[in-house]
RNA sequence: GGAGAGAUGGCCGAGCGGCUGAAGGCGCUCGCCUGCUAAGCGAGUAGACGGCUAAUACCUGUCUCGAGGGUUCAAAUCCCUCUCUCUCCGCCA
């Protein structure tokens, strides 16, 4: 959300960056109906404060055995007078808050401008794309040739874009998903929380999925609770509603969590393999900071990301998202793209963004200056650590061999059991002495 | 699911329908004092939204005692609804 003070005294500067994001208009209805806020409060509180000090009075006359009925009759007309301005004022606030929340948060100067993806600039580059010295497959050919990857039996258990792993393919998952979580608790100091994988509306809207996004996520039915698209929503709402000291701050968070989105508008896209599925698992990445630090804060954390693709030596850019390209939220994002070898392009793995105050102040997260001085918001990041599905997929076609195997990087063996590759004899995962 | 108890400031804990945004204690901050430490003394210590401002500095108004309604000239205090927490029973992993 957007500091109302802030329109209301820079108007057209607001509206150029809006306009940065492809978006335009709505300020001018804002700034009408915030004129009128101002102009019922001033008069309502006008009204309250003769009444609080008239009742005041009337206890004084009652104490002193004066006659206070005319006094009385005439708060009482008063009282209705403010009943109706408050009810006025409250629809005004909620057509406010409504303009407030729809509009996104303003880019950072150091983002570029563009239309759409076709703008994003790449930063930096590790590794190179793999090399094969015969026709590689892609992960969903891998997988269902080893018997890891089981995509019929998922569309008979819950339709389209759902996978079931098994054997070695669901030990490989469960592998990254411990090994994501012991770099990032032990090596870069994210405090690792389990949240609930379902939320109330509240939380979707301090994070900014809602009231825009609705039709994004999994609703659960008959209650006001969203099953989470990213993890990123329990954890930044953790601190909701809350003003932390700042000698707490910077605070770190990560968690794993499966994520349910329901990929309304994008039919056709990613249909094959598990790039794109309503339910993925994924290790996310959150940070609190203060305002000062949160783009130095922002780089670490991009870093934090990136370190698990290199110790895992897949192949990765970073990508700087223009403005046509990033989410509602963020004021900066970094991309981060692994290669795969199916596409034959680099493809999302990770995306890492500071959003600024602005999930801040939907979700009223503050804290209190050492030194004396106003209680502020946060500032709020969020980054995945990184998605899971895409990880196992990048692994399993760019370690591909041969005859169908799929070596495991090093630094995932001892999170496999000591098994080094996985194979038609060993990938159901039972009997591994033999396999071995 | 049934029965009961509760929700007040950073924490604990008072609170009669009327100068109570809220006693008291703890904690914290700043002073003072004490030749260490401890203790003692004094002062301060919520947030939101308006007005005034260059100001997120003063000053000032309104609102907030789980949330939302209601009664009243006046509500933390009375009434209703909801949410959450705790205890017991039932059920379950």
């Amino acid at each position: 959300m957007l500091d109302a003070k802030l329109i209301r005294a820079n108007p057209d500067i607001i509206e150029t960056h809006l306009q940065k994001r492809n978006l335009s208009g709505g300020l001018d209805k804002f700034l009408a109906l915030d004129e009128q806020r101002r102009n019922i409060i001033a008069h309502v509180e006008e009204l309250k404060n003769y009444r609080n000090t008239s009742s005041i009075e009337v206890g004084r006359m009652k104490k002193t055995g004066q006659n206070p009925e005319e006094l009385m009759g005439k708060i009482r007309n008063i009282g209705a007078e403010i009943k109706a301005l408050d009810d006025d004022l409250k629809k005004l606030e909620e057509e406010i808050e409504s303009i407030l929340l729809s509009l996104p948060n303003l880019p950072h100067e150091s983002v570029p401008v563009g239309k759409s993806e076709e703008e994003n600039v790449e930063v930096r580059k590790w590794g190179e794309p793999s090399k094969f010295d015969f026709e590689p497959l892609a992960h969903w050919d891998i997988g269902v040739n080893l018997d890891i990857l089981d995509f019929s039996r998922a569309a008979k258990l819950s339709g389209t874009r759902f996978t079931v792993y098994k054997g070695l393919g669901a030990r490989l998952e469960r592998a990254v998903i411990n090994f994501f979580l012991d770099i990032h608790t032990q090596q870069h100091k994210y405090k690792e929380i389990l949240p609930p994988f379902m939320v109330t509306a509240d939380c979707m809207l301090g994070t900014g999925q809602l009231p825009k996004f609705a039709e994004d996520m999994f609703k659960i039915q008959g209650r006001e609770m969203y099953m989470i698209p990213t993890a990123e929503v329990p954890l930044t709402n953790l601190y909701r509603e809350e003003i932390v000291e700042e000698s707490q701050l910077p605070i770190y968070l990560t968690a794993y969590t499966p994520c349910f989105r329901a990929e309304a508008g994008s039919h056709g896209r990613d249909t094959r393999g598990i790039i794109r599925q309503h339910q993925f698992n994924k290790v996310e990445l959150v940070k609190i900071v203060k305002p000062e630090d949160s783009y130095e804060e922002l780089e670490k954390l991009t870093n934090d990301a990136e370190t698990v693709l290199q110790l895992l030596e897949l192949p990765y850019r970073v990508v700087l998202l223009s403005t046509g390209d990033m989410g509602f939220s963020a004021a900066k994002t970094y991309d981060l793209e692994v290669w795969m070898p199916s596409y034959n392009e680099y493809k999302e793995i990770s995306s890492c963004s500071n959003c600024e105050d602005f999930q801040a102040r939907r979700a009223s997260i503050r804290y209190r200056p050492a030194a004396k001085g106003k209680v502020q918001y946060a500032h709020t990041l969020n980054g995945s650590g990184v998605a899971i599905g895409r990880t196992v997929a990048a692994i399993m076609e760019n370690y591909q061999q041969a005859d169908g195997s799929v070596i495991i990087p090093k630094v995932l063996q001892p999170y496999m059991g000591g098994i080094t590759r996985i194979n038609a004899e060993n990938s159901s995962n039972m009997a591994i002495d033999k396999a071995r």
